[in-house]
Parts: C-alpha cells; sequence; structure tokens
DNA sequence: GCCTTGACGGGTG
DNA sequence: ACACCCGCCAAGG
C-alpha cells in the first residue's frame, strides 16, 4: 500500500524533471541549466542539467536550443546538427543573439522557480 | 570497481 | 578584470 514517496527526485525522474521544465519554456524566452538545477532542488548540479540536455538530444519535444548558460551563451550549440541551428531558432522566435551571446538576456530569461511560486 | 569526463556555476587568486 | 580551481551528480571507459 505504501507507495514509496520519494521525498528525493529519483535520477530517473530527474531526466523527465529537466524534459517538463525545458518544454515549459514559451516561446522567445530561455532559461540557464543553474535555474533548472534550483528547480529540481540542487542549485549546484547545473552539470547534471547538460547530462539530462545530452539524453534529451534528439527530443524533439525537448527545445534545448532555449536553454543556456547562466550568462546567456549558446554553449549547447555545437551539439546540434549545424553551429548555427541554435542562434537561428532563437532568432526565429525573437531572441537577439550576438557572436552565440544572448542580446537582453535579462528580458528572455525565463525562471521555471518563479513559475512554481506563481502557481501557489 | 575506480577514475575521468561532462551542454555549469561560483569563489578565490 | 581575467584566469584558474573546486564543487555537484551521474555515466562511460
Amino acid at each position: 500500500m505504501q507507495e514509496k514517496e520519494t521525498k528525493k527526485f529519483d535520477k530517473q525522474n530527474f531526466f523527465e524533471l529537466v524534459y517538463q521544465v525545458v518544454r515549459l519554456i514559451p516561446k522567445g524566452r530561455v532559461t540557464s541549466y543553474g535555474l533548472i538545477g534550483q528547480y529540481l532542488g540542487s542549485k549546484k548540479s547545473a552539470r547534471m542539467v547538460g547530462w539530462a540536455m545530452n539524453n534529451a538530444h534528439g527530443l524533439a519535444d525537448v527545445p534545448a536550443h532555449r536553454v543556456v548558460n547562466s550568462v546567456g551563451l549558446l554553449t549547447g550549440k555545437a551539439f546540434f546538427e549545424t553551429p548555427t541551428q541554435m542562434q537561428e531558432l532563437l532568432e526565429s522566435e525573437g531572441i537577439i543573439i550576438k557572436k552565440d551571446q544572448i542580446q537582453d538576456f535579462d528580458k528572455v530569461c525565463w525562471n521555471p522557480i518563479e513559475l512554481n511560486e506563481e502557481l501557489v
């Protein structure tokens, strides 16, 4: 009867959680690995988020192009089919990018934690 | 089974 | 202001 209540996110769910969050990113908005890590409970696990994205690489449901590092740099552009794919997609959504660097990053930065608090 | 790497972040020098 | 180092957690070799 007692369903195992996971007080902590299972590593398997961890990837799924990341996919969910990335999937929830509104168009024209971006987020950082660190923010996702914070949302999952560990702000220092940004690397795991990146790892999760690597698994997400190939999932069309996960707009990885909307995920950048804390400085708004397209660090993961090299993982796309083309090194410009990420920039093109972001620019197509209204985001301005210069030299793999998102302009007005503070404006397009989307924090999943705020969304959570909003729902609360 | 241990060590290294990895789409990061923050702190110290 | 820039560069280097450590820390986090998981997976691949």
